[in-house]
DNA sequence: TCTTTTCGAGAGCACTGCTCTCGTTTCGAC
DNA sequence: GTCGAAACGAGAGCAGTGCTCTCGAAAAGA
């Protein structure tokens, strides 16, 4: 069946890519706010009605370009990893920060639509988890496939946490210490959070151009892992 | 001159300020994004353009949201301040960081408003930077009060950044040790990285719920600190 | 060949932010 | 007290949005 197609379903898949790809471009050059179906649809030279043999709403369309998102995100981070293969586990950690960062510099809109405020009313479907673990596991991969340091220990994990931890220890990185995978979430939310704030200007006026400070929380991220 | 009021001026202020209340509660019921003048208009029983004479356009009420978010959060964390005036200065950054997350969670679509995805092509005006920093300077202040232990140093500042530290400090925390004031900026990242992270269901699977690790991060952001 | 499904287009609904105009009300100077 | 200027509220209207429904044409399968 998937071997030989007819006409019609050829000609659905490459419009569903067409609008796709309209769609990303419109997304990037004014964000996922102002996207609109109906200038998609001017854009590419068909009426707005016709959109919804595509895409039933314009939420189902954004989630199309999530998932592209994170797989470019994704793809940026394999990419990284690819190109030091050789090198020492802590210059893998920092290759796929800056990965991330150029990635997510080069996409704000995208980077915005993954990791910024979620539409009111808009649950991410499954489909979009598995996508979007490719850059947290690929992080995980390095600390797990690394010979760590001894760390002080920090503080002890409390009430639900260390179950949370070796839950996640054992469905990710099986063997890696609570209090390493407790650092690693830290770590993650820091990559994140620091692009997101340099990206919405939350460091304009203080750290600002925020490359070396960048640069140093990967660094000193990479210190406490034990890297 | 404000002593005594023209009954015109008066009704406006009050005016104005009924419609913020109820911009506000639009804005906690369905966020921002769907924040709709004519709604307000429409709750308040007047037209729809008799708004535009106390606010110019939509981005001017946000703006002015804007500025009520940042200083109920400076509010809370004042509060929190107050309340742990003879605590030790570990407790009073602990106290700090679950002030601003249960006001977080409490004002979701407020938390989102001030550190979320900006509107595009929004920028936030002088008028906010003031209310913006309550919290960072409050968080600051327990530090520079505080007689802190010595900490390991950590990968040393390159670049640019030893400068923009050394002028961080000197406006805001003067004598404070440049890698000290790196990992308070850090660790402002953390605390609404992780409230965002909480929020927007990016830990939802893995650190879920996530109180115990909120307060294991605020104890780890303390240690680094030497407080 | 005939029936069923799929498709594109157009009209239309209920919204939105925002502008303009038009009477009315209020204020401040004379 | 009077009068011109400023402020005000309401209504109509513009351009745009997401989305639905209907209708005729085209393709697919029996």
């Amino acid at each position: 069946m998937p071997a030989i197609r007819t006409a019609r379903a050829r000609a659905r898949e490459e419009l569903t890519r067409e609008i796709k790809q309209e769609a990303r471009r419109q997304l990037a050059s004014v964000g996922a706010q102002q996207l609109s179906l109906r200038a998609v649809a001017r854009e590419l030279g068909m009426a707005s009605s016709a959109l919804y043999r595509y895409f039933p709403s314009r939420d189902e369309l954004l989630t199309a370009l999530i998932i592209d998102a994170y797989n470019e995100l994704g793809d940026a981070a394999d990419h990284a990893l690819a190109g030091t293969e050789q090198a020492a586990p802590r210059d893998r950690w920092c290759a796929l920060w800056t990965a991330t960062r150029d990635w997510a510099r080069a996409n704000p809109h995208e980077f915005a639509l993954v990791f910024g405020t979620p539409v009111p009313g808009y649950a991410a479907p499954r489909t979009t988890v598995e996508p979007a673990a490719r850059l947290p596991l690929a992080l995980i991969g390095v600390v797990r496939d690394a010979p760590l340091r001894p760390t002080p220990p920090g503080p002890p994990p409390q009430g639900a946490l260390p179950g949370q931890l070796t839950a996640l220890a054992a469905a990710f990185a099986p063997g890696l210490p609570p209090h390493v995978v407790a650092r690693g979430v830290s770590a993650w939310v820091q990559l994140i959070g620091l692009i997101g704030f340099e990206l919405h200007g939350h460091l304009v006026g203080s750290i600002d151009p925020a490359d070396d400070f960048f640069t140093w929380t990967a660094a000193q991220t990479a210190d406490t892992l034990g890297l």
